[in-house]
DNA sequence: TCTTTGCATAGGAATTGGCGATGTTGCGGT
DNA sequence: ACCGCAACATCGCCAATTCCTATGCAAAGA
């Protein structure tokens, strides 16, 4: 158990710098009896004798309490650093913050993102991690990150939510697919085709839904949890996709040319927003990067 | 103003050790409630939240809580440090020792008596300073000394007086004064003979003293604060002293020879004696030397 | 669904920290 | 030699803080 405080501390090392305790009152806005106790109370529970008490021409440290002023000096600067930089934290835009992503949104925004803020924010740097959906909610609940950049879908609710942008969903196919005539692809036109399904949560759900609102049970084909093994998949005719995330170029890994197509129904769209716990105070670091990517989304406009 | 405590410092970085609150509070050894309402506070204080609370299943630091508890951990063991070193300080032989000594006693003990004592206590060191006797109470009054090891005349009373052991003084004579040829020589035989005083407080005081008990009123032919410069007087024939320090030698700087002869009467003895100042309170160092200064006094008998 | 775990809240007691008023004591001026 | 002043200590009281016990509440696990 520490057998001092730091309010001691100040006060002794004041007393010092004064070289009286009737001057440190003043200095310090406090009363001189209490400065007196105050340090009659220090001496008597680090067990030296720190002043030498003169009558009416103040007090001055005795050897042993020199020594121990001197080292208090330093423990209080210390504190004064951490107390400066706290303050810092909690009311600049500073320091590091931690982002997480969920794996197929992060190469589409996040760079954008990072770069523009840091741009705004010199004194700032970001960490950043990919995950799962389920890795990034475990991730704001174990204190890993700050912010989470994923689907709004199935949330749990002690995640606060920040809508960022909406995006459409699109109908991938082969580029020899009879359906590339088409501008638009209704989706019950593929009701009998061999659906590829894009294998992560959340998305499986989102794609199951937007299938099941056209009226269609899809014919899973193959599912997997990699975007570039879909578009193999596709590439090489296996059958359709719906995706949402849209890699420039229209050829997947082995070369197979691709066909991206809209959905011609009028589907419920990926919403894309930031997650925070909603039990977290957010540091002004957080709620400024929060504030510039709405800002971002709402400058380049809602959809993608 | 210092925004924090170290015992709430003490208490975050508890729980950040144990995980939960409840597992710090005990280790602490204070009741639940009481770390969950200093955390809140803490938190509160410093405009952070430091730890995600999980409902039964402890807490986690968040990001900016993880920043602050490191630097909160170095300045907790900061302020152990200080609290280490202090209790050494006041429970230990060990540190810095400041010793004040009359001039002319200083040759005559203090190395010896820093020698010995520094073989027994080798984790001390001692910082030695002469001057005269008003030098030295203003040094223990200003903090300067510790001790000070010096005559016993005329002492203030705010000192506490240690008596170590007590000096015999002497007549000096030249080597072919008429006086010599007895083994003791009586004051009174002195009546007429000039004086030559060794002219430093307080020894001026005492030498005086002893003359005036012998029903003497000393003719003072010369004075001088130099005990070598007294020496030399007496050399030249110019009359005789009376000192209580020995040097070594019977011959003054300038080469004469002198001549030591005890005095016949029964004179007040000179007493040498370690003076602190009556309000100090003493480390354990302090008491430690001053025991070990009557102890090697005892040793060689009372007298010198 | 029920129990367990663990943080939060509430209320009251004890401790601490603060104040003004007053006491004490040496220093410096008259 | 005395007196007033300066500066620290002490006292009594009040307010704020800290700590405790008891209780509430919500999620995890069986």
């Amino acid at each position: 158990m520490l057998r001092f405080t730091l309010r001691q501390i100040e006060y002794a090392v004041t007393i010092h710098d004064h070289g009286s305790v009737a001057a440190a009152s003043a200095s310090l806005g406090v009363a001189q009896p209490t400065l007196s106790a105050a340090l009659a109370k220090l001496e008597e529970q680090v067990g030296l004798q720190l002043f030498i008490r003169h009558h009416a021409q103040g007090v001055s440290p005795s050897p042993a309490g020199l020594k121990f002023l001197a080292e208090a000096r330093n423990l209080l600067a210390h504190a004064q650093d951490l107390q400066r930089d706290t303050a810092a934290a909690g009311t600049a835009v500073e320091g590091v913050l931690s982002l997480g992503s969920f794996a197929t949104i992060a190469p589409a925004f996040v760079p954008q993102l990072i770069s523009s803020f840091m741009a705004l924010h010199p004194a700032v740097s970001i960490r950043m991690a990919e995950g799962t959906q389920d890795e990034l909610f475990a991730g704001l609940r174990g204190g890993q990150h700050d912010l989470a950049l994923l689907y709004d879908v199935d949330m749990p609710d002690d995640l606060a939510i920040t809508p960022l942008t909406a995006i459409t969903p699109y109908v991938l196919l082969p580029a020899k697919h009879r359906l590339t005539r088409l501008r638009q692809v209704p989706l019950v036109a593929l009701r009998d085709e061999p659906f590829i399904l894009l294998n992560i949560a959340p998305s499986r759900v989102y794609f199951s839904r937007i299938l099941e609102q056209a009226g269609i049970t899809p014919k899973v084909a193959f599912s997997s949890p990699s975007l570039e093994v879909v578009r193999g998949l596709v590439g090489q005719g296996l059958g359709y996709s719906i995706l949402v995330t849209r890699p420039h170029g229209d050829h997947s890994y082995a070369g197979d040319e691709l066909t991206i197509r809209p959905i011609a129904e009028d589907v419920e769209r990926g919403v894309i927003a930031l997650a925070a716990l909603k039990q977290m105070r957010k540091t002004r670091l957080v709620s400024a990067f929060e504030a510039h990517c709405v800002n971002y989304f709402k400058k380049r406009g809602s959809s993608v």
